[in-house]
DNA sequence: CGCGGCTTTGATGTTCATCAAGTAAAGTGG
DNA sequence: CCACTTTACTTGATGAACATCAAAGCCGCG
């Protein structure tokens, strides 16, 4: 963790568009001010549960994981943040404190907004409020939506779900470094490792996939895209 | 469903404070202005997935599920909600339609603002802005954090923890009506109809519970609990 | 009265978690 | 840098949990 120094101001930002678009000048500066950095090493614990939430985080660079701890069996992972999205949004109006874990999961920069700073431009802007109910409600409901699609289906059905995520979703590509273990596969989508790696590897006898360690190419995306959608 | 005549002003209703309660007398006269009452007899449906929603509903009396249709496979209840919960705050503000239906479980009477008159009161009222934040947000984690709790249950865990549900945190009480019938538990807890009624009738055999119908007695609340507890 | 939906129980088979055991890879300390 | 430990990955065998199928009783309703 490193807090980056000399960033540029927020009103020449590439993703001042994502939330701050039509932020006037005086409530723009006042974000600015409290606006810091910072960069992550793979790896690295960015928030944990239960610590107090002080800041609005969204992610500029890299990628994160979203899970809650539970040491009677193991992590639930509840999404993966990409660049562009607001990671700490979930619960940072409801609890004063995390409700769940967030770490880097490739080298990741966190753009981070004061809380009380933001939460006041909220009281005195509420085009500005409306925005922000508009964008954590959709990121509530694709999270339930989800995680709604994912319990119905059977394990083949969901390790094709998560493989055409990851190739749609976030790398927009037919082949990919996955960024998580097979172990954390599992906690995203809730079955053992076990299981993971086994479908995994019919997938890769059947040459719908091919597997060289965390390197996949999607040979056959429409077999998989069936395979996902019957479940 | 029929439209209530002669409501109450808003500013003299009991439920003003769920919501409203910081409102100033001009913005509480706009709400007021375009609210309406409306009864829903059991069994109705109140709105549909798919349909506009022009209006933000709160619920003042008796039972309703929230639920998505899925012609594949069966139903999907997402929740329950009971007298004093905000029914169309999931998604009112990231979709111009409802992304889930919702039917009353009982005889029911919904308070109905119009959005856009809503809306008018958030964009120029930041604190209460803030406050459908707060509510929304408690409402969507809520929703999350259940799911992931039945879902690594078991499903002697998943009953027990559904019987729990309604005597704590509807009815306050041992004994009660289920509202919902064998499958709708299925569809809320996601198994099957079939083992719904299997473990209800071991956990009577066990002595846990008394049916009769719809009625059902908790004998042993703390059994019941650890049962839930353990999985 | 008969039909359809809800409920119930039993028998059967499938899906999946668990256990076990071994290999490969990656970190750790001398 | 190498022995050592730990963590990740992999495969197979076994049994438990659960869905599915089948059949029958019950109840409300037209």
């Amino acid at each position: 963790m490193k807090e980056l120094a000399n960033t540029i101001h927020c009103k020449t930002c590439v993703y001042k568009n994502l939330l701050f678009g039509n932020l006037n000048a005086e409530d723009l500066y006042y974000i600015n001010k409290s606006k810091r950095e910072i960069e992550f090493k793979k790896g690295e614990l960015i928030s944990e549960e239960g610590a107090e939430i002080k800041s609005f985080l969204y992610l500029k660079k890299g990628l994160v994981k979203l899970f809650k701890k539970n040491p009677l069996f193991k992590d639930q992972i509840i999404s993966i943040a990409k660049p562009r999205d607001f990671i700490s949004l979930l619960s940072i109006f409801s609890q004063s404190t995390y409700k769940y874990s967030i770490t880097a999961l490739e080298d990741t920069v966190v753009c981070s907004v004061d809380l009380d700073a933001l939460k006041t431009v909220i009281s005195r802007n509420g085009e500005f409020a409306i925005e922000i109910l508009n964008k954590m409600s959709k990121m509530y409901d694709d999270i339930i939506e989800t995680r709604f699609e994912i319990n119905r289906k059977h394990l083949r059905g969901r390790i094709a779900y998560i493989l055409i995520y990851f190739s749609n979703h976030i790398y927009q590509s037919d082949d990919f470094d996955i960024p998580i273990s097979r172990r954390e596969i599992a906690e995203l989508i809730e079955m053992t490792t076990e299981n993971v790696i086994r479908i995994l590897s019919e997938f890769r006898k059947d040459n719908i996939i091919k597997i060289d360690g965390k390197r996949i190419y999607l040979l056959e995306p429409e077999r998989l895209e069936n395979i996902c959608k019957l479940g």
